[in-house]
DNA sequence: GTCCGTGCAAAAGCTTTGCAGCCTT
DNA sequence: AAGGCTGCAAAGCTTTTGCACGGAC
């Protein structure tokens, strides 16, 4: 949450390159305990601290997002291209839609409000595939 | 999160009715401390415990609506019109907007999705006015 | 050699919960 | 009288942090 002014220089660490190898890799929208748990196979003596730290400087330089999921707990992601979520109400899983992105809106709000828009997140809520096939 | 299959029956609590009215006639959207803060001011004897436990109630009743605002802490609304957020990126305010909503982007991301969507919301990240005049 | 990254463990912070007594119905 | 609601305190969970050591540069 706290913004540094200075750049900070950051070093190599394999556990770091290893996260976010595996945090692109993967379509789910991991939580930190699912991915100390996939990194622990590669290194044993992993600790979830390194995890947490881990992912506060991918998400500081930018190359990973935190998504408020609704629950008590956070997901992570690797940033790509925009797009936004489908959150399913009943399992939580969230899946990413990319077809369409509407950065027309960011205009539409800027210009009716004396707020400074430089982003904006959509979240669809519903039922996925899955649960509605099993009701 | 767990969702009750049995409908529960609610008796009438004071406390409950107040925290509510509070959460009515405020323009921000508080924490849960805030709202303990301001309803211990009218029962003295009040915890926190029950400012939750409330709040969990009128949730799922449809009455209030929790808020994912990005901090660690959560933010609670009584829900009204539908709307989006102004949430600024500098000092975590959020703003309500009215004037604008889009309900024909659920049918949009239906179609092209075998995702069923009841609903949405959408948040704008920015700077508010206030931040801007003091940079 | 410097000082960032890691592991370990403790701490922090928000939220939930067990229990006994009170209040609503 | 039955059972939800409350206060109190303890517990729970996710996330953060202090410290000493090892590794990157």
């Amino acid at each position: 949450m706290k913004q540094e002014q200075t750049v900070k220089q950051y070093r190599q660490s394999r556990q770091r390159a290893r996260l976010l190898a595996i945090l692109r890799a993967t379509e789910s929208h991991p939580t930190a305990t699912w991915l100390y748990d996939r990194l622990k196979a590669e290194f044993p003596s992993l600790s979830l601290g390194t995890v947490y730290r881990n992912l506060a400087i991918l998400i500081e330089q930018g190359l990973v997002r935190k998504i408020d999921s609704g629950s008590t707990f956070d997901r992570f992601e690797a940033k790509t291209a925009p797009h936004y979520h489908l959150i399913c109400n009943k399992c939580g899983k969230i899946i990413d839609f990319e077809e369409r992105f509407f950065p027309e809106i960011n205009y539409i709000i800027s210009n009716s409000t004396n707020f400074d828009i430089e982003s904006h997140r959509i979240d669809f809520f519903g039922t996925c595939a899955d649960c509605r096939s099993k009701s």
